[in-house]
DNA sequence: GCAATATATTGATACTTTTAAATAAATAGA
DNA sequence: TCTATTTATTTAAAAGTATCAATATATTGC
């Protein structure tokens, strides 16, 4: 178990803004960068910033269709970050 | 499902120092505030302000003998974190 | 190619967090 | 009570993060 990957993912997830986020896609199946300034009210370079964490970290999957963005749940992400505090409890 | 919580203990969860002493306390048992300081080579006010942080935030949980401060690990905040992320999942 | 649209990057500022020194508070034992 | 020990609090500085305006890049449709 790489705690780094707990460590980044924990921090992405760490906002309220990001989770939104999350609960929006869990919700929804999918979402588009447009729609989450409108989820947030930020500004879109302020959204930008939060999709990439929540990217980088390996939170959230992202695919690209010609200019938009699709953002999903990154299944493999919650299935281990599960493992990991059901093996701590 | 309130993600206020999910997000207080994933932000106590999102730091290295914080997560080595769940790490430790997970091998362990449960560690002493005292033997913190060692383990992340902070001073001990730091290692107080990162403890409180992870009391306060619901992961772990502390119990005063005495002088010293014994750590353990709030087992009903993993569970409630692992199922979080499977129903993610 | 041009205009419109979606997302990313840069740069500046405000806010928050981490850190340790100094100090305080609490407790145990002589 | 006095001293030593353990943890908590206060304060200030350094580092990191969030935010938005301006701008850049990428893509679509005309």
């Amino acid at each position: 178990m790489d705690v780094g990957i707990i460590e980044k993912a924990a921090n992405a997830i760490a906002d309220k803004h990001r989770l939104s986020i999350i609960m929006e896609i869990a919700q929804k199946g999918s979402i588009v960068c447009g729609d989450v300034c409108c989820l947030c009210s930020l500004s879109q370079p302020t959204v930008s910033h939060h999709v990439k964490i929540l990217v980088d970290s390996g939170v959230l999957n992202s695919v690209k269709n010609g200019r938009i963005v699709e953002l999903t749940i990154n299944k493999e992400m919650m299935k281990q970050l599960s493992l990991f505090f059901l093996q701590l409890s």
